[in-house]
DNA sequence: ATATGAAATAATGAATTCTGATTCTTTATT
DNA sequence: AATAAAGAATCAGAATTCATTATTTCATAT
């Protein structure tokens, strides 16, 4: 077996079984690649892939066993190269960061403004994706760390740390009644139509719980996938937005009323993830140390000014 | 990189560090491992052993990192081996346990041979070591599952299920006036010379813990890795022996007396342990599952009968 | 039925990997 | 200190393996 084998492997699996596309991205040509495939299969006894004649269609039962095993070879043969990289204290590399919108437009920024300076040589990929999908990512190894609040808990092969904590905000045009309520409250929120977060994605798992607890069912008009969509909504009049409270913005939302929700709804807790068995360069290393240093005081000041 | 490479480097490494010993045992010779160490050493960039003139040593700092990897990407290909041997349901493999002798020698031996009626063309081994041994020997694979009661509760890299519990027994040549006493006291265990296990061995640190915790402190005369040698020491009188309570076999053991000291020391829970990224071969599941399921029984009854 | 797109096969040439012989060092012995 | 022995690197050659191009075979869409 050989290692070549393994990557035509997870290249066809990533590229939908098209052996010419597979090559192409390992840049080898297509017989090679349909080769490292027989070889494999012929060294193992079994077919890795369902055929119709020539034409791959997908994983056998044993061949997606087999995926998951050659991906966790690969990162190990990956690893080694990052520490070799890293002894020879090489400036370079890449920060493979899989993020959710939220995190990624209003909490990273600074935070990679620093990183920057202090690594100017190194790349910054910024991956993003739904909860589900970034647990993923940092599985298959396709990135490096994840910051993500829900459903990295308690993953055997992940290793997380929680940074902060944050919690919900309502935002409506300036003028809007429910503004001027003192303390909102849960009925209150089902008065009126609510833009807020798709399920899936940014605690809206919580968010929806809150209301059932209660009896309640909350009149959602529009769901988005990030908080800018929502605000937009907001502003063309669709409704009341429930977003992050991270994501209201002072300076450009001026347009815009917040109130606090935080008594309504449990806090979310974001968390920075890695693969248990992932070798993290010391610039990576880096940037998590400075991610849980560093968000956590810059959350707590933009909830502090923005409340 | 190949995976011949860190093939090469894991036998150096077990090798002492003598390049034609490793040669040896990866069926090569000399000068192919020397090279294989030295293309690593040049694509990673870094010196992986310390050297002495042409003389090698040991590990760097680096090498060490890169050794634990490469022993994991290693781990990930016999993986995958292992799915193919299994899809073409080969009746014939290896299965190796790694245990205590405890274990090896009075709990193991009818499963062992129900395992056998059922797979007669696995090869089993049984390793032996100390608690801590038996954790390493799992996390190199060295071995498929460690049986063992110690020091493997909660590893990240270990999923270890409880099998079943047990404490210790004194044993004493008939006549001795221990054997008179109705509920023996640990008091009265430190009146005369004890023979019992040595530290680091099946739970030799609650048995020392449960003394200390009431100042008192135990004259051990002999202490030994496994029951058979603490009964071969009581027999020649050298004192009272504390051993597992599964380890006194009522036939062979007719010349002892046997008291019961379960409510002087915690139980000791064994557990059965494979590393968290194993792929376990159906046969070698099926032995966990029989240790499981088979063996808490065994032991109930061995421990109702003899007591 | 035909044309097209895609995978397997075959043959070639380049690169590699292992080996055996040799040289060079280190360590042990006298 | 000289010598012997053990062990590691180096080198050149043979065998193998690998990726490539060219070609054939096959499935699918029109």
């Amino acid at each position: 077996m050989e290692l070549r084998q393994l990557r035509s492997l997870i290249a066809l699996a990533e590229a939908d079984f098209n052996v010419s596309r597979a090559a192409m991205r390992l840049h080898l040509v297509q017989p090679a690649v349909s080769q490292h495939l027989k070889q494999l299969e012929e060294e193992l006894g079994i077919p890795l892939v369902r055929r119709h004649g020539k034409r791959l269609l997908g994983l056998t039962e044993a061949g997606t066993q087999v995926l998951a095993h050659a991906r966790a070879t690969l990162a190990g043969a990956a690893n080694i190269q990052a520490i070799g990289q890293d002894q020879k204290a090489d400036p370079a590399g890449v920060l493979r960061l899989a993020t959710t919108h939220t995190q990624a437009r209003y909490v990273l920024p600074p935070l990679i403004r620093r990183f920057r300076q202090r690594y100017p040589e190194v790349e910054i990929q910024l991956h993003q994706g739904t909860p589900t999908q970034l647990v993923d990512m940092v599985l298959r190894d396709a990135v490096d760390l994840a910051i993500c609040t829900e459903a990295i808990g308690n993953h055997p092969d992940l290793v997380a740390a929680p940074c902060y904590r944050w919690n919900r905000c309502l935002v409506a045009p300036l003028g809007h009644p429910i503004l001027e309520l003192k303390p909102v409250s849960l009925e209150r929120l089902c008065d009126q139509p609510l833009v807020t977060y798709v399920f899936g994605f940014t605690g809206r798992g919580h968010f929806s719980d809150a209301f059932a607890r209660e009896g309640l069912k909350p009149k959602v008009a529009v769901s988005a996938a990030d908080a800018d969509i929502i605000k937009t909504y907001v502003r063309e009049g669709f409704g009341m937005g429930v977003i992050a409270d991270l994501a209201y913005d002072p300076l450009l939302d001026q347009d815009l009323g917040k109130r606090d929700l935080s008594h309504l709804f449990p806090w979310e807790v974001t968390r920075i993830a890695q693969a248990r068995s992932k070798y993290l360069r010391t610039f990576q290393r880096d940037f998590l140390d400075l991610f849980q240093s560093e968000a956590a005081a810059l959350v707590r000041e933009r909830q502090r000014s923005g409340a």
